[in-house]
DNA sequence: ACAGTAGTTAAATAGTTATTGAACTAATGA
DNA sequence: TCATTAGTTCAATAACTATTTAACTACTGT
């Protein structure tokens, strides 16, 4: 489903589903902490996923409104999505 | 797996899979807009779950940390462990 | 055109989670 | 003592999730 389709506490449900996997809390942090957008490669690669695993949970993060692609070529760069962070979940990233 | 022996992240992944289900939220928000502590019972019949599923989602947010227990002859009394929303999710509770 | 790079998709599998109903414990009050 | 109230536990079930391997798409540089 679409997040924006869904109710607000659906939107909630998918995000904090999205963060109760350690892999996924893993790329949250790689990617808070770099401070600026990674390639995919780069973060998997960083967080030790295989490729098919990690676009996996690129996608279900991407699916709740986490994280924010850009595409260049055959390269896709992720980029946290603050805006959904600041509304549900304001302050967690900084407890990281 | 008690809480406190758990690493912290493994405290963050128990919290959002606490979090990450309708019922759960509608719990948590329950006991946020009471301000103060309610029965077993009283939560359970404000979010329409049944005794056994409640008691299901009572242990499962006790277990994360997010609430505490306090019994009263045959009654038990909830209520938010605002300590664990202000360490791990601070803002959390006030975009409910 | 072709080998290499970057990432997605699909199928299979094992493990986890939510819900239900019935049986249970423990305290209350007539 | 006995029925009632408050909540827990167990077993069964259906649905969902994470991981792996292999096959796939699409773009790049020679």
């Amino acid at each position: 489903m679409i997040i924006e389709q869904m109710s607000i506490d659906e939107q909630r449900v998918a995000i904090f589903k999205a963060l109760a996997d350690p892999t996924r809390l893993q790329i949250v942090r790689t990617l808070y902490q770099n401070k600026k957008e990674m390639s995919c490669g780069e973060v998997g690669e960083q967080c030790e996923v295989s490729k098919s695993n990690a676009s996996y949970h690129f996608r279900t993060l991407r699916e709740a409104g986490l994280t924010t692609l850009r595409k260049d070529a055959q390269t896709k760069y992720i980029q946290l999505n603050t805006e959904t962070f600041d509304k549900y979940i304001p302050g967690f990233l900084d407890t990281l």
